[in-house]
DNA sequence: AATGAATGAGGTTTCATTCAT
DNA sequence: GATGAATGAAACCTCATTCAT
């Protein structure tokens, strides 16, 4: 007899899966889930109805709903930093211009493959717990300090303009941010990635707007024909 | 009954205090423990026992916890939404850019002045659930709609530059929140303001990418000579 | 809305009752469910089902199962202490034999007079946790080491026989405790503490053995003719 | 399958063990976790783990966790019994006397020798289940029922004083568990039977409280017209 | 026979919300 | 109005047991 009585089997227990296809069965699952519901109206119980398993077997492979929804931002935001490459000015076959190019389009076309991780990235990551949210904050940061570093770079380079890098990288991390999650939101297509990029470098470039009484930068910018 | 009517009123009981008053009590201390807690580690607990008052008396003012927090969330973007002014080209005496500049220096002024506000904003108003997250996104959305009309209307006068004027209001959008939320987490002084507005109005009029074969636009701005 | 939503509320809400009394409501039926079915068997649904309280006023009292158990097997042990008074030898008045009868007549009338938390501390103390063994021993070791006293004072006194004064302890410790034990679980009526205790009491008395080449300690015992 | 022909049989796979062996070391290692976390706190996990065999393994070998406790209890108990033996009085060639001293030292012998057994028998046998209780129980009922009948048997001879018999075996009983316990708890030394044994005799024989007014005892006692 | 991944019943606990006083 | 004890839904997680391989 046993101290906790159990009741009759049911028949589907799938057990012929590979572990590690088993995790990756709860982990897209907890995907879809945390995608519909958002993380906190997300229950274990959502997760393992979605994945077919029991509950029991989502504690097997995952400590808790937090871990399993930090495995997939982990995951997620790795992919984004692999789709940023460190810039070279020191070769004359690619171009700046290029390299940043490629930059961007690589994290929109990343987000945009990745839908539904980038909605739970923007929506849910903060708000999880303070201590979830010091990581997801460092995560930012380090793509900051990549930036700043770039910038000024580039200005010691005469690439970029005047002004605080990190304010720059601020502004574009923000805008990026953004554009992304309107992306995703609306549904656009990952073909339009191509279009945004574009978009986006030349929000870098040039910004938009055309002011008379110039207000920074004057001289740098004789740009009254444009008017 | 009569048994006990000398028990001593608690001095918690403060019952002087004008309804409108206690209401405002009771916001604050939300505003605190959602500040320093996050809305989903918040209890209500939590806020009672900050405000002063009984479990009860909370929900005398307040439907839930979710009422609190929207109140909170409402007062703030509408203070947000006050600060910005639809712009007008008709009268000589204000300039586009000084306008613009007061727009940005009056939610940047904003922000910096409620910080706590800011910061829950951005850290938790996304996640609460579903039809919060919807209405948060309308305020968004409204605000997008308002640079998008104005960026529209300016391309006709020649203010904005070429480019999709939508993407553009999430491009700035995205980069007012980003400094924002960096500038209080940072816990910038609320006299930067003014240079931060600098640094956006900069940034918005001339972006700071100065890329040799121009990219996008590359008649338009013969700005090679610049530099 | 909240959080978690909420059904239709059922009309037992029993809140008349002062706190205190509401603590030994629980407390009572705690001990009646551990009578019942043992502390590991028991749940906290079996306990506020017996007391007609919600699972969540249980908590409101109790930090947990454990908690009430410890503060019934607190309770219980407190009284068989207080119900041991120190033997004083100084008092003509008050004959050893008498307070030796009175100490044990005390303790087997508290034990009898609480037949369910006497079969609980001997049926569930032990073997809770270790940590609440440990206690469960100290409790034990205080009584042991109050008797070793006793019996060395004793001997100094010529009221206790010779022998190691600490297994003199363990073994009246002992004999009481089954004594207790098996009155209990037969339903012995609590009339009968007056004839067990004056068959402990001739027990620690004289044994009861009468073996002709006497064992251990002859000489001293020229108790021969008494047989 | 063909394909995993080469996967190295794990070590702990021990398969050739005879079937008998395999239960033993299952056994073995039960007792140990026992001994160490307490029936409750063990788990079939720390079993198994502490065997090196699987976690299925250990249900072809019993039926439950409740079923290796009790396979142990059994075997121990049935150890102390046969430690045990009735005493024959027909015999002048062996007195009672030393009758009584090997049963109680064959059994304080038998729980040294077993430690771990002698623990767990005394702080966890108890409490497991309603039905296991019931098993110890009768158990003791048996002990104390050939207790009881031996006793009265004395009576008969003039061996055992007067009293209660049952009463008597309560006390013994309970006086020898506890000696035991405490023996085992205390680690003594195997070689410390011997004197336990001794004392425990006696304290049978002839107690230890020397009262003036005396009040049990036969000759010292005229009680006779009492009765 | 042996394995260990999978199962799910059931226990514990939290906390938003209600309502008698 | 104010209070705070009471409520109970629902979440989390553990672990004895099963069973496909």
């Amino acid at each position: 007899m046993a101290e906790r009585k159990t009741k009759q089997r049911r028949s589907s227990s799938a057990p012929a899966l590979p572990k590690a296809e088993r995790r990756q069965l709860i982990l897209h699952a907890a995907r879809e889930v945390f995608g519909r519901r958002g993380f906190h109206q997300a229950t274990v119980e959502d997760i393992v109805s979605a994945a077919g398993v029991a509950r029991g077997t989502f504690y097997l492979y995952y400590a808790d709903k937090r871990t399993v929804f930090s495995e997939l931002i982990d995951r997620f935001s790795a992919r984004i930093a692999m789709s940023i490459v460190r810039i070279v000015t020191s070769d004359p076959a690619r171009s700046v211009e290029s390299q940043v190019r490629e930059n961007i389009r690589g994290v929109i076309g990343t987000a945009l493959a990745e839908r539904t991780m980038t909605k739970i990235l923007f929506t849910d990551a903060m708000g999880v717990d303070p201590s979830f949210d010091r990581r997801i904050q460092s995560f930012y940061d380090e793509v900051v300090q990549l930036l700043t570093e770039s910038l000024r770079e580039g200005q010691r380079l005469g690439i970029v303009g005047e002004g605080e890098p990190r304010v720059f990288a601020y502004l574009s991390l923000g805008a990026l941010k953004e554009l992304l999650y309107q992306a995703v939101t609306l549904g656009l297509a990952e073909e339009s990635a191509e279009a945004l990029s574009e978009q986006m470098l030349q929000f870098l470039s040039g910004g938009y707007l055309r002011l008379q009484g110039r207000h920074t930068a004057p001289a740098r910018r004789p740009r009254a024909k444009a008017r």
